[in-house]
RNA sequence: GGCCCCAUCGUCUAGAGGCCUAGGACACCACCCUCUCAAGGUGGAGACACGGGUUCGAAUCCCGUUGGGGCUGCCA
């Protein structure tokens, strides 16, 4: 093995997950990670991160820092790696040139015009001719080398998940293994690292099907070693059905990071994305997850990614941790909030914080509910207030609020019994007797429990805020 | 166009010939609970794409049709 590359000796299988560092991680990469993950934990194998960067106009460190970052945080370690194949060219080329040697592979000097033309010409449809395949090119400046493909037979692939798949190699084509500039390219990169890594199974996409024929002809002719198995997993789509796409849809997993979602509630969903558990509990843990999980289960179809329920199972995570984790994990979202970093009360928040806890789908709605404590002055949901302020009855409640309020024990309970009772003398429900009052103290119509909420904001602020509504009430 | 993959409620899935009157989850609707909103509880609507076989029996096996998708680069 070269290139610090090393092969474990023994036992279990191994796996590896192989990104292109060409932009964040993607939801669909981070599920292929994630059942690599699992199977390799499950099976005792081990699992090799490898950055697949031969594209050097693609490559940027940053991108691959990105995803390490991502996947760490998703809970998915490695033990081997990261490898990187930009470091690995010298070898790529090596084995490049045995295959030249050994007649597997030719040199081609066509353009893509020229290919393209005789194709048209021909009124055959886009796609390389073999045209160098008997030209007996050598090596040079301009020229590409190209896999010759058997032209009969067939290759069977093994899948896991879908069983034997057939293609004719007739309807394989001349791939290029090198660059007219002598880059190496993704298939034999691939292969050339499955080998020397020896990748026991193979755990993709399954738009990388098609090219899984060329895979195990390149293996064999370079014949190292016995053919990894495969299994292709079914894609990830969006709601008209089709790839999840970087442009249109949302997929990178750190955008969902940055708005709050939990990397267990990460996980547990992409786990379900074409694969379920045999009992009806769905709500599983990273370890429960390796218990159950099995290739042999995935399903063939492409699944859709629904945020939504993504959401839910977000809110399920979020309501599963204890008080402090949770106020721990809320902690960068609110001190990256709109407040002055003084202005932060962390004995509020801890009061109003289970309250919070039951209500967020993500953690960054965190701060829309307990903005109220920390911002000064109130953001007033203005449209609500409008509406409430013309209602004949906020005036005396508002009042009768800042009266009963001033002297009543400032705890949750009493302050009920209290608004209770200025409901009850006006005729009205608690429930609408408390809107003018939650409007005033919090901005809004919707949060946390009032009385809750007024016990964290404290009885001075509140008060303060009484006597504000009732004045633009008056002048309203 | 060619090659390949796929097909159970709107969505994610359970289902490996009789246990299916097709189960669960998200979303949706109703009711309950309730200081708002959530959460929670109860109930409801909602699917085996179609057509042929095979079989005593098919969501499950086979073939075809239709419909989706992927690949078809000197990208990965």
């Amino acid at each position: 093995m070269r290139d610090g590359v090393r092969e474990t000796r023994g036992g279990g299988p191994r796996l590896r997950f192989a990104p292109s560092p060409t932009g964040y991680l993607h939801v669909g990469s981070a599920r292929a990670a994630l059942y690599n993950w699992l199977v390799a934990r499950r099976e005792g194998g081990r699992l090799v991160l490898r950055i697949e960067d031969t594209d050097a106009a693609r490559g940027r460190e940053e991108w691959v820092e990105g995803i390490l970052d991502v996947l760490s945080w998703l809970g998915l370690d490695w033990d081997e790696g990261p490898y990187r194949q930009s470091t690995r060219t010298e070898r790529y080329r090596e084995v490049a040139e045995q295959l030249f040697r050994s007649g597997a592979a030719y040199y081609c000097d066509c353009t893509r015009e020229a290919v393209d033309e005789r194709a048209k010409a021909a009124g055959r449809p886009p796609g390389y001719d073999r045209w160098c395949r008997t030209r007996g090119l050598g090596p040079g400046p301009d020229r590409a080398l190209r896999f010759a493909v058997p032209l009969e037979g067939e290759t069977t692939v093994a899948d896991r998940i879908r069983g034997e798949v057939t293609f004719s190699n007739a309807q394989l084509d001349d791939f290029a293994l090198l660059r007219s500039n002598g880059a190496p390219l993704f298939l034999l990169c691939n292969v050339v690292d499955d080998a020397d890594e020896a990748i026991t199974d193979v755990v993709r996409g399954e738009d990388h099907l098609p090219n899984t024929p060329k895979y195990q002809l390149l293996w064999e002719a370079i014949g190292a070693r016995p053919l990894p198995r495969f299994a292709h997993l079914p894609m990830l789509v969006n709601e008209r059905r089709q790839k999840l796409s970087k442009r249109r849809d949302p997929v990178r997993v750190e955008d969902y990071r940055a708005e709050g979602y939990l990397p267990e509630a990460m996980c547990n969903y992409l786990a379900l994305l074409g694969w379920g558990p045999e009992n009806d509990q769905e709500v599983l843990e990273l370890d429960e997850l390796v218990a159950q999980f099995s290739l042999e289960r995935v399903n063939h179809a492409p699944a859709f990614f629904d945020p939504v329920k993504l959401r839910h199972f977000n809110g399920v995570w979020i309501r599963r941790l204890d008080p402090a984790t949770f106020r721990a994990r809320c902690e960068p979202f609110l001190r990256a909030a709109p407040w002055p970093a003084d202005a932060f009360d962390a004995a509020a928040f801890t009061r109003l914080a289970p309250a919070v806890q039951e209500r967020v789908g993500t953690l960054s709605e965190v701060v829309g509910m307990v903005s109220f404590l920390f911002e000064e002055p109130l953001q007033m949901e203005e449209a609500a207030w409008a509406k409430l302020a013309r209602a004949p009855e906020t005036p005396a409640i508002l009042v009768a609020a800042r009266a009963s309020y001033a002297d009543v024990a400032w705890e949750a309970e009493p302050l009920h019994a209290a608004t209770a009772a200025i409901a009850d003398a006006a005729g009205l429900k608690l429930r609408q007797a408390q809107a003018p009052i939650r409007l005033a103290v919090t901005g809004r119509l919707v949060g946390p429990p009032l009385f809750d909420a007024l016990e964290a904001l404290g009885r001075a602020r509140a008060l303060e805020r009484l006597d504000r509504a009732i004045e633009r009430a008056a002048t309203a």
